[in-house]
RNA sequence: GCCGCCUUAGCUCAGUAGGUUAGAGCGCUAGAUUGUGGAUCUAGAGGUCCCCUGUUCGAACCAGGGAGGCGGUACCA
């Protein structure tokens, strides 16, 4: 059997996973949102950065490449001097770098925001991608709940400007865990990490669940075992008692959470913060029961040190073949003390956020949120001797900031009309000998068209009415687009 | 990383206890309509049946290996 060993072309047009081509629903979606966005910090009164894509490993701080796996974690290359460069996983670990580098001259406390792509090297799924899109605001060199709490009324804000309809903002901090960690004898750092992971799912795998992993451990559906925290039964009880806590009001849940746990120092004192930054909150117009108090929230445990919280759309969201998909948090952030000391010789107090602009973009897509394409007016062209002529109508369109094009294939008139309807163009100016001879312009609005054409059964009707069509004098076709246009939209 | 399922036309999927020319619907192209998209009818184009090796007279179908996709799970700055 002797085959040719020419490779299939085909098979060389591969996409990498996890980097996502986006055409222009999702590209201008995204676009639209960090604009957004990015308004509602500077509004608040936060500056702009922009650094590079690489950082040098090291100053990413955990992910050293090792000589085994490099690319663990984050995709790494080697400088000209073998020195070990890193796309960078998140926006914050190049702020640190970047404030620590010009402390002395930053106002303080530093307020800045930033966008771009970062990259991280790992298993791609719905919403999750290796390249993606992130929207961050931080505070560095404020200490204190008010600039927390500026950070969650500031991500509730930016979320609802990105276009999220229904979402919630759940906020936790850090003493409230290690009090409770401590209060049922926790002291075991592996213990506590388990409890904490199992806390942080009980959204995915219920109550029973998390029961599971603070005891024995469990068992999924694939067959696979994690092992558990091996508490006992009293103190299972007692840490899912935390667990079910939050509430849908702030007050209630701090409330619940005082029942929880009584007499350790580190509970009281994170029951104390978080009804600081309650108040805050509501200073700040930051609506209860959209940002609320919920103790299984997580988030990364060596990195915060104080209060943490994330955002999450409230919707079910379908896949397209109608399976629920689990999106996951759009957003989170919390306080970082130990980030940018980690530079310094001296104590630099940070808190912060980062939005996920592609995720958000990536789950409005699947439930329908994003705006339809719309297509530029075309302006056929069906006497090529004559060109120039659509060129004078399109100009005359774009002047008046209409978005307009002239066809630049070789087809035909259907060819030009199909065309027309697949880049979604609202209308198409048609310009022909009759139109030339009586210095007019055919205007079709595809819009009104399509809708008047589904009454249509008949074949001659079909093909001798015009629907959605006028002929009007050149002088007024910039008129009768924009009249169309506005009625459309 | 680990576990499971899947891979046939651009898309969604049929298919044969291994047997000549591999099918459907949608989409695409063209015509019916000498200057009209979306409806209708007709015709057409489009495939290394994921890859490699093996078993066999013969493999899209069977076996082994690999790749890719999907889902779960672990980790997640």
């Amino acid at each position: 059997m002797a085959k040719n060993k020419k490779p299939n072309p085909k098979s060389l047009a591969r996409k990498p996973r996890g980097f996502p081509d986006k055409r222009e629903d999702v590209l201008k979606a995204e676009l639209d949102m960090i604009h957004r966005v990015s308004s509602v910090y500077r509004l608040w009164g936060f500056e702009g950065i922009e650094t590079g894509a690489f950082e040098y490993a090291d100053a990413l701080g955990k992910f050293l490449p090792d000589q085994d796996r490099p690319n663990a974690g984050v995709f790494a290359i080697q400088d000209d001097d073998e020195q070990w460069m890193s796309l960078r996983y998140d926006l914050t670990a190049p702020l640190a770098r970047f404030a620590a580098e010009h402390w002395d001259t930053l106002p303080k406390p530093f307020r800045r925001y930033a966008y771009g792509p970062v990259w991280r090297n790992e298993k791609p799924g719905p919403g999750r991608f290796r390249e993606f899109m992130q929207c961050d605001a931080d505070t560095v060199g404020a200490k204190g709940p008010a600039a927390d709490a500026e950070m969650i009324a500031m991500m509730a804000e930016a979320l609802k400007a990105a276009g999220a309809q229904r979402f919630n903002v759940r906020v936790n901090t850090r003493d409230l865990m290690s009090g409770l960690l401590d209060s049922i004898d926790a002291r075991d750092e592996e213990t506590r990490l388990i409890i904490l992971r199992a806390l942080d799912k009980l959204d995915r795998l219920g109550l029973s669940g998390v029961a599971d992993l603070l005891g024995e451990g469990r068992e999924d559906e694939s067959g696979d075992y994690t092992k558990g925290a091996g508490l006992d039964a009293e103190r299972v009880k007692r840490v899912l008692a935390f667990a079910e806590s939050g509430k849908s009001s702030r007050g209630e849940t701090l409330e619940a959470l005082a029942a929880v746990v009584s007499g350790n120092e580190a509970y009281d004192r994170g029951i104390a913060e978080l009804r600081e930054i309650d108040g805050l909150l509501s200073a700040m117009g930051a609506p209860d029961g959209v940002v609320v108090f919920d103790p299984t929230i997580v988030r990364g445990l060596e990195y915060y040190t104080g209060p943490v919280f994330e955002g999450e759309l409230l919707d079910e969201i379908l896949d397209e073949k109608g399976r629920a998909v689990r999106i996951g948090s759009v957003g989170g952030g919390g306080r970082y003390d130990g980030l940018v000391s980690r530079f310094r010789n001296e104590e630099i107090p940070a808190t912060g956020f980062s939005l996920g602009i592609s995720r958000l973009a990536a789950a409005m897509s699947l439930t329908g949120e994003l705006n339809a394409l719309s297509g530029p007016v075309v302006v056929l062209v069906l006497d090529r001797e004559h060109v120039a002529d659509s060129h004078v109508l399109a100009h005359q369109l774009r002047a008046a900031g209409i978005r307009s094009e002239v066809y630049m294939g070789s087809s035909g008139m259907r060819p030009q009309m199909k065309y027309a309807d697949r880049r979604g163009a609202p209308a198409v100016v048609i310009v022909g000998e009759d139109e030339r001879q009586k210095g007019t312009v055919t205007i079709k609005d595809l819009i009104v068209g399509a809708q008047k054409a589904k009454a249509i059964k008949d074949n001659t009707e079909w093909r001798e009415s015009r629907p959605g069509q006028v002929e009007v004098s050149r002088d007024e076709m910039v008129a009768t687009i924009k009249g169309m246009l506005e009625a459309d939209n």
